[in-house]
DNA sequence: GCTGGTCTTAACAAAAGGTTAATAAAAGTC
DNA sequence: GACTTTTATTAACCTTTTGTTAAGACCAGC
């Protein structure tokens, strides 16, 4: 795996660092995507997926121990790589940002070679994983391979024709499925339900990840909305 | 997993600082064992087999830097982590040390907070995916040159089935696998085996394991956890 | 050909999931 | 608003799938 393909998100309030630091990972071939806050880091992990977030810990508004939390906390963005970036000494902030989840602690200043060097045995060590199984619809994930969702921070298993259902509803999302077309896909041609078994399906999975996502059509089907 | 079930391989030639350190680890719960020269390191690394070695770069013989590169060729060895002991400041070996495959660099004047916190980092960090004929997966490391299996500082032998079918489960961690699929993968698609020999190697497996690891997702098959 | 571990089978037990049926509620029709 | 049709909700029931066990078949190494 070169370096050009490892995507890193830098983070820091100070547009010197930004430019210098991203300077140098570019000049090593990364994709860098920067943020000069929080909140930012959060929306571009979530938009850019990066392999590694360099995160400043002193920032204004949502600190850097803050943000990394909240990463942690978010199922689709759990496993990605941490790395601190704070001035020397700070011994308490280390300690805090460990129990955050970070993955490494870098001291400021930072030297390039430094800096370079840790990366990589951050990312070796991570290895190359990734997971294209994933669907994502809002605050809901679903992962074809694991047979789980993730809803509201939490990993949920579910019985294997909730999960078709669920599966097929929203792999098309907002098309209105029709009762027959469900029984075909999930059941097949030949096999023959009662009339109320998808609805006890379809109410075991509002149950699970509330009502408002899979939505009746009367007289049609169901469909699922974000 | 607790700290207990870690093993860490202390090295320096100072006494004083096997013994501070030595404490503090295990006042943790860690199980601690130390060298205090890089012959004895490896030697003691070959017998432990620890989870971390915190290793003191300058030594009398071979100093620290070597002895990693030596555990860095030793193919049983290679995937252990490595935290480098060293005074401040002292960038080039910092540089170098990472480039003999090091996976953290601690500065002296140890202090206790800080080199936990970091321990717990690397450790933690451990758990998913790596790419050699090593699998670490938290507790569970695999060898699939060995057919064996190292659980709770134990080496286990495994009988063929059942380690193709692990090693068939943790190569892709929490992806479920279809029996067909399993059939498949292990028999081959034109043997025909009793619907319940799958089960009866889970349930070997998890007999060795424990129950935790490997899961049922009924009306599909089996898939490992973490 | 023994021998000891490994693998498969078969029978039964247990569990989990899926379906049904009865009833209630809601939406559509006239 | 009364009637009809469709969907929601329950909980009990039943089927399928998996877990467990022990016995015997298999196979490699000696």
């Amino acid at each position: 795996m070169k370096n050009s393909d490892y995507t890193v998100l830098l983070v820091d309030d100070e547009p010197d660092i930004l430019e210098f630091v991203g300077y140098n990972l570019r000049k090593e071939n990364y994709q860098v995507h920067t943020a000069s806050n929080g909140e930012e880091a959060l929306q571009k992990a979530r938009e850019y997926r990066p392999h590694l977030i360099l995160l400043d810990v002193m920032m204004p508004g949502m600190d850097g121990i803050e943000t990394c939390d909240q990463i942690r906390k978010s199922p689709d963005l759990e496993n990605v790589l941490i790395a601190f970036l704070t001035a020397r000494g700070e011994d308490y902030s280390q300690v805090a940002g460990f129990d955050a989840g970070a993955d490494d602690y870098i001291t400021k200043p930072i030297k390039p070679k430094v800096l370079l060097s840790r990366m990589k045995a951050l990312l070796r060590r991570q290895g190359p994983s990734s997971n294209n199984s994933l669907q994502e619809l809002g605050d809901l994930t679903i992962d074809l391979d694991k047979y789980q969702i993730h809803y509201q921070n939490k990993h949920l298993d579910l019985p294997r024709k909730e999960f078709e259902l669920l599966a097929l509803l929203t792999s098309r999302p907002g098309k209105v499925f029709h009762r027959d077309e469900i029984l075909d896909k999930i059941w097949g041609n030949d096999v023959v339900v009662g009339g109320r078994t998808i609805d006890v399906h379809v109410r075991k999975l509002r149950e699970k990840i509330g009502s408002t996502h899979i939505k009746t059509v009367k007289g049609v089907g169901y469909k699922f909305e974000a």
